[in-house]
DNA sequence: TAGAGCATGTAATAGGTTACATGATTAG
DNA sequence: CTAATCATGTAACCTATTACATGCTCTA
């Protein structure tokens, strides 16, 4: 069984109250973007589509001096569709490192590029922190009304806890870098 | 700028010796498969336009019993086009984690649905542990005369990394959600 | 007055998987 | 006898990003 995840995605945020494409996208970058992203090519057909289905109603609301709004709500079927997919355990999904590819053929890169791999990663890895604490900021509520989001802060603890390991990895890495052999690339087979 | 990463992985494993469509995609499920993959979909069309663009040179092998093969070897040229890549700094890489989605929206869930999400996911990444220590013995070099990959091993030291963070994240959500309130929806806004 | 924000949408293109066709040999 | 391994390739399909078009208002 393979499912398009864009669709859940948009459905989620569906779920949460009535939106427009425009408003998914910029939740999706506030508070999904450590670890999901949606463009606007997959979110407005897949809002159209999911008025075809009844999983969600549109309805047009009229501005002046802004562009006109389509708003979509979720419908009970929505709902429904929603919490059949939460319910069911993922299936395991490989994730690309292109770092890792790099490091796995760095065999004829001189030192310093070989370094220069690593420090760039693990500076990516800080950046990603700080990203993090702009996120978790966004899930807390910042109006005294909004509760926070208690299950979006532990997606915030799952990005945390990555970046550390992988900080870890990369200072242990380079520590070891040092004591390899400096000789060419090493063929195998 | 925006690069084929699937053409460097063809490029780099043909960088270590001459090899075949089928033998490139049995190496990547061999040894890359903890943080990359590509299918024969990609494969073939990929070492073909490599011939075509001189970065490898293709030669026809007859065999009897067994079906002909295409073996390709990486040119001086591919060489250099290779090395200028993995020099280059990876860009940020936002990997979409399905479990992570659905937790965020799991607020209509049950405690159990709930709880069975993050076991789900916590079993993935213990498996993922196992598959490693298969993939570390390929990269050990099983032949006495094959030397181990010490670049390919510091891949697995960052898979395991990776998986224990994860686990270590799943105990302690799988506690933290019995402390959660057991209310509906916490609809935000 | 330039640029950002609001808002919707599509077309072109790129990236990637799955299924299929073919057919001999070998191991269980 | 069945299934796996060897081996190459393509077509259909899905998924996803980028760039573009449009046009008003508000801020620096």
């Amino acid at each position: 069984v393979k499912v398009n995840r864009s669709r859940f995605a948009v459905l989620g945020l569906l779920s949460a109250h009535p939106s427009t494409g425009y408003d998914i996208r910029k939740t999706i970058e506030q508070e999904l973007s450590h670890f999901w992203n949606e463009s606007y090519g997959q979110i407005y057909p897949i809002l159209n589509a999911l008025a075809e289905e009844r999983l969600a109603t549109r309805r047009h609301k009229k501005q002046k001096g802004k562009p006109d709004r389509q708003i979509y709500s979720i419908t009970p079927k929505g709902r429904q569709v929603l919490n059949e997919w939460l319910a069911e355990p993922s299936g395991v999904q490989i994730e690309r490192n292109e770092t890792l590819l790099k490091l796995f053929f760095a065999g004829g890169l001189g030192r310093a590029a070989r370094r220069g791999l690593i420090e760039s990663y693990r500076q990516k890895q800080q950046e990603l922190l700080s990203e993090l604490d702009e996120i978790e900021q966004a899930l807390e509520g910042n109006g005294a009304d909004e509760p926070p989001h208690a299950l979006g802060l532990l997606t915030i603890s799952h990005g945390r806890a990555e970046a550390r390991a992988r900080l870890r990895w990369c200072d242990q890495v380079l520590r070891e870098l040092d004591a390899l052999p400096r000789r060419k690339t090493p063929v195998r087979r």
